[in-house]
DNA sequence: TGTATTCAATACAGAACTGTATCCTACTCT
DNA sequence: AGAGTAGGATACAGTTCTGTATTGAATACA
């Protein structure tokens, strides 16, 4: 009862894998979940018995990324907690680290995001997700803000809530040009510009 | 040999306004070549009477809604431009006039984009477009600016970029969370935070 | 060694979609 | 009024997908 459990979640990984590229490639709508068996070696029967259906591997997907996120976010806070300005340099690396590939990452999730939009139960999953993922950032940004003596003249969590619109805002930009807008850039532009419009130092 | 010629673009025209519809609802994908005949009221005969097929159709009726989205940006420039105001209605009346339903329209631009991530034809086509369309706003802030005496600490096209970012990003948390987030409001109480980071009067 | 259990493969039934081939209707034009 | 034609409806064959029910193999444990 330990050599089936630790094989069992081998699967669930490279099923989660598989699914990571299909989606990139077809498409949420557009991938069967026959597509995701053969690309992670297996057949629908492995899939049935791991995930109840599409969705529900999806959020798996969101939730194994946003964990680790989380992870390397607070993994960083220890040195970095009264450098504000290196600390934006930081997040921002790790965003770029602990999505593997931004491009592959910006199809699957906005796919999922227009999938929830149009079914209710996909959307209540992906929210609890999201205020959860949002919770966390506050808790961090108000850590921060305390250790650095930095005030917001908005609350944490629309402090949070913008640098994620901005953060999506921009990435769709420069995928979608990358001849004129260099990968990352317009984040790196914008986000340091955000952030001095809504703190100031509180002494 | 008039009428059937008339009747025909009249079928062509209504299978694009169902597959608007349709595209909406259910996606690129989802959407079957059956669903948006019976949107428009025909059988798939007229369908493929009219088009090659579904890629086709999303071809012609991309480039028909970017062409109007363009002509009525243009139409509403001058105006928006005369009527006094802040630079920030201007920009907010144009994102809320050009675009009559919201979500209809995140939906479908949003679907567009994507298929345009991962077609670099339409990925041109839809460059092009969006530049036009940064170069209208880019032309519409500049005058207002000048004509109120507010400078920039970054170049018009730049802010424009960030506007766009933030005002996508928003409407995506706002569509996605409505019980949570009143329509817009994010939009409203993030760009003048945006505004005030980079604007500051001249004298 | 034998038994129980767990995980994945296979087989299957039903539904949905596509694209084509054919038929029908209503104009057009003389 | 009658012939020709264009546009759309209908019928159909083939494919693909989903989800479940059953089977088989490997492991744990007594």
């Amino acid at each position: 009862m330990e050599t089936p459990k630790r094989s069992r979640t081998a699967t669930r990984a490279r099923l989660l894998e598989g699914a990571l590229e299909v989606f990139a490639e077809r498409g949420f709508a557009g991938a069967s979940v026959e597509d995701i068996c053969d690309q992670a070696g297996f057949t629908r029967g492995a899939f049935y018995s791991n995930f109840g259906s599409k969705d529900e591997l999806v959020l798996a997907l969101f939730q194994a990324t946003t964990d680790r996120l989380l992870e390397q976010i607070e993994a960083l806070l220890p040195d970095l907690a009264n450098q504000p300005g290196t600390l934006l340099d930081a997040v921002l690396g790790l965003l770029d680290e602990a999505i593997g590939d931004q491009r592959q990452w910006h199809l699957i999730s906005t796919e999922f995001t227009l999938h929830a939009l149009r079914n209710p139960d996909a959307a209540r999953a992906l929210n609890e997700q999201r205020a959860m993922f949002r919770a966390s950032l506050t808790r961090l940004v108000e850590e921060i803000s305390a250790a650095s003596h930095l005030q917001f003249s908005v609350p944490a969590e629309q402090f949070v809530r913008l640098v994620i619109a901005v953060h999506e805002g921009a990435r769709s930009q420069s995928l979608l040009e990358p001849s004129d807008v260099p990968a990352g850039s317009l984040e790196h532009a914008f986000l340091p510009i955000v952030l001095d419009a809504v703190s100031r130092p509180s002494r």
